[in-house]
DNA sequence: CTTATTTGACCTCA
DNA sequence: TGAGGTCAAATAAG
């Protein structure tokens, strides 16, 4: 209801990100791994930094996108179809409108590439389509929390043609669900026996994918080390979504704007930044 | 039984 | 008009 209470708390979120991640980063100086990175146990410093831009960098979004949203944008908000979250009379209203919507223009929107889909939020599967002259469908999730909680985020998957192993998601709108709600890795707050958050509800769609066209000969030797290592914590064996899951799994905080956007922006790859040691710290 | 996914219909926009 | 985005009934999974 009120415009700027999820915008509000979605700049409190992120400024604890931001904070999260400068004490980690504190730590990490005063403690530095060793050369090896045989005792490593959290995020690399290049991580943490990539954390606390992001945490700016997307406030500032949010900040933007609070005086647009409440003239332009989230026209679902306000449109004779949005209807409440009431499933009575959505059905009324929109039985017969099936589709009825406006297609977002102006929302925040973020692109990255990833070999898996994964990030720290729930999401629920709502539509795939196939894409002229693409070869692989487009998938489309929203956050699992838009109708308990009004949250407006959305996700797009594609498989890239290029490299069938890698995904292109597009994430739109922030997050306004709460805190509470994100399935939130613990690895980092417990510092003990959860390797990674308890629920990625992500899912069927990719594990058909994966063995459709992403056999296991096409997972990468990284993805293939990430399973290997995840799954004695993860009880999620040959899912890419978990890999995604645990790999974002070092932070405590929402990463689905996208960790790795950042890499993208700074032209740095994943494996250059998360060489394999990487996956100790996941199941520490 | 509840919750998530699939999939074809429907709608908007370029 | 067609491509892309969303809805919701049917179905599957847990």
């Amino acid at each position: 209801m009120g415009a700027d209470r999820p915008e509000r708390r979605v700049m409190e979120e992120l400024l604890l990100q931001g904070q999260s991640a400068a004490v980690q980063f504190q730590l990490l100086l005063k403690n530095p791994p060793s050369r090896d990175g045989s005792d490593r146990s959290g995020p690399s410093p290049d991580e943490l930094l990539g954390k606390i831009l992001r945490s700016f960098d997307e406030g500032l979004s949010v900040l933007g996108s609070c005086r647009e949203s409440a003239c332009a944008g989230h026209d679902r908000q306000v449109s004779p179809c949005s209807g409440e979250s009431s499933k009575s009379k959505k059905r009324v209203d929109l039985k017969g409108r099936r589709g009825c919507h406006k297609r977002r223009k102006a929302s925040q929107a973020w692109m990255t590439v990833s070999s898996t889909v994964e990030d720290n939020h729930a999401w629920r599967k709502y539509g795939q389509k196939v894409i002229l002259n693409a070869k692989y469908p487009r998938s489309y999730f929203r956050c699992t929390h838009k109708h308990d909680q009004d949250c407006k985020a959305l996700k797009q998957v594609q498989r890239m043609e290029e490299d069938p192993q890698m995904f292109h998601i597009t994430y739109i709108g922030v997050h306004t669900c709460s805190r509470d709600n994100i399935k939130v890795p613990r690895m980092l707050i417990t510092d003990s026996d959860t390797c990674v958050g308890e629920s990625f509800p992500v899912k069927q769609e990719l594990r058909e994918e994966a063995k459709s066209d992403l056999t296991n000969d096409n997972v990468s030797s990284r993805d293939s080390f990430l399973l290997a290592g995840l799954e004695s914590c993860h009880h999620q064996p040959n899912d890419p979504a978990s890999v995604s899951s645990a790999r974002m799994g070092f932070g405590d905080v929402d990463d689905s704007l996208g960790y790795e956007l950042e890499f993208l922006r700074s032209g740095v790859s994943f494996d250059d930044e998360f060489p394999i040691e990487d996956t100790e710290f996941l199941c520490q």
